[in-house]
DNA sequence: ATTAAAATTCTTGTCAGACAAGAGAAACCG
DNA sequence: CGGTTTCTCTTGTCTGACAAGAATTTTAAT
């Protein structure tokens, strides 16, 4: 592999650059698991950047599970098992097909975390479930649209599915689309009727819960995505998510 | 926040340790968004490293998303919604219960992508899909298990389904299970018999996407899972997603 | 006094050179 | 030929240095 094909351009910073082309070498299988790389000093040679700059981008890569470094070796490609992170970057927030997939797959996980919350949750997860609905209420009340409860209702919904890796990731793909939400409600506040119809979606889903109705919440739960879905303009969701 | 206290031990990198310290710290909401860590300077004075430690350590914070830094004002924390990675460490893939929850949510995903492939796959995708199929079973007739085409069956479904979140999460989600799966027949080889079963599992899948029945695919690709966390002596997946 | 311009001062980004520790490779010795 | 010692390479870490950029302060001008 040739490396000083790699001329740098001036942006973003240089440790940056030799991490993205380093890795884009990789995903991209130029390098096979158990290949090592050229040592830090080649490296900075044949980039023509310091060996600071190459240690910082390697330093990612290590972190990301790509490379493992060992002494007098040098660093070694690992297999993709051992790759640590999952990116959702590049999204493009403003392209309605992303956001729908986006949303398809938030769909997806949303619906059935409705449903095992249906079965596992706890008294106090209940109470708290209902107190987001009351600090909705209130928010609208007061003018608000109540996104943050709204965001509370659901994170605590997750919490009560009472699986963590579920939980935690639908917490880090919301961010993504949460983003989108808020700076459309900037722009477009929503009118209290609206919100109310918003507030009405938890309820139903809410008592599903409450009632430990697997299939009411899973449902429940799908339309208020749906309809989520609708109020950013985002109409691709595809009709068998929606229905099961 | 008093750095000094982080007293750090000898085992990993320092640039590991300072990391983990310092994302522990945000993550636990020592800072909020829009503080600004002290300086690299100030900062390898508290921790007793040098300012190059430091530095390696920030990069990764910041290439995760946690940290963006300007000159003359130093490294500030971001938004939650800025950050870029999920990951699925510390998984203790000995711990059954553990596995059992990668496979609840593996299953969420699959089911749905099973149903989401019968209905937009391409001719293409049901050919390849057809090819890992007989190859698999070709890998049976020759005495081996059929891994590599029971893994590609699944890739080519998740490709169907025409959602690249879906699908490259998906891929990432396998890896971790993938591991335990090759491990476990490493040691414990399916007999033939049992691979045929596998093998029909799969047929079913395939049936249900070439004919476009979402249900029957989502269903049968959920008996499947199932069937997989069986085999892993994971009994823990839970009816209700079991159901639906 | 108010505003615009210039000098100052931090902080990050990058570089160069240095050395210890560990691990493989090579040389040496029995 | 086998085992031990020495050598050498690479990473991990430290130090000191300087340019560039941005905020702050100072200075100058109206």
């Amino acid at each position: 592999m040739d490396f000083k094909k790699a001329r740098i351009l001036r942006s973003k910073s240089l440790a940056d650059q030799v991490a993205e082309f380093i890795s884009g070498q990789i995903t991209r299988g130029a390098f096979l698991a158990g290949d090592v790389l050229p040592s830090e000093t080649v490296l900075a040679g044949e980039f023509g950047v310091s060996r600071t700059v190459i240690r910082e981008a390697l330093a990612r890569l290590k972190y990301d599970g790509l490379l493992e470094s060992q002494k007098r070796t040098g660093a070694v490609i690992l297999d993709h098992s051992e790759r640590r992170t999952f990116r959702l970057d590049e999204i493009d927030i403003e392209n309605k097909d992303d956001l729908g997939r986006l949303y398809e797959f938030r769909g997806i996980l949303e619906k059935d975390i409705a449903a095992l919350a249906a079965e596992r949750h706890s008294e106090s997860q209940m109470s708290r479930l209902s107190d987001a609905l009351l600090g909705m209420e209130r928010a609208i009340d007061e003018g608000s649209d109540g996104s943050a409860e709204d965001l509370a209702f659901h994170r605590i919904l997750a919490e009560a599915a009472r699986n963590s890796y579920l939980a935690d990731f639908l917490k880090y793909l919301d961010r993504k689309i949460w983003v989108v939400i808020h700076d459309t409600r900037r722009s477009f506040p929503m009118d209290p009727e609206l919100a109310r119809l918003v507030l009405d979606e938890h309820r139903e889903v809410y008592e599903a819960v409450a009632g430990c109705d697997a299939e009411k919440a899973r449902s429940t739960m799908l339309r208020h995505i749906r309809c989520s879905a609708c109020r950013q303009g985002v109409l691709t969701v595809h009709q068998t998510v929606l229905k099961g």
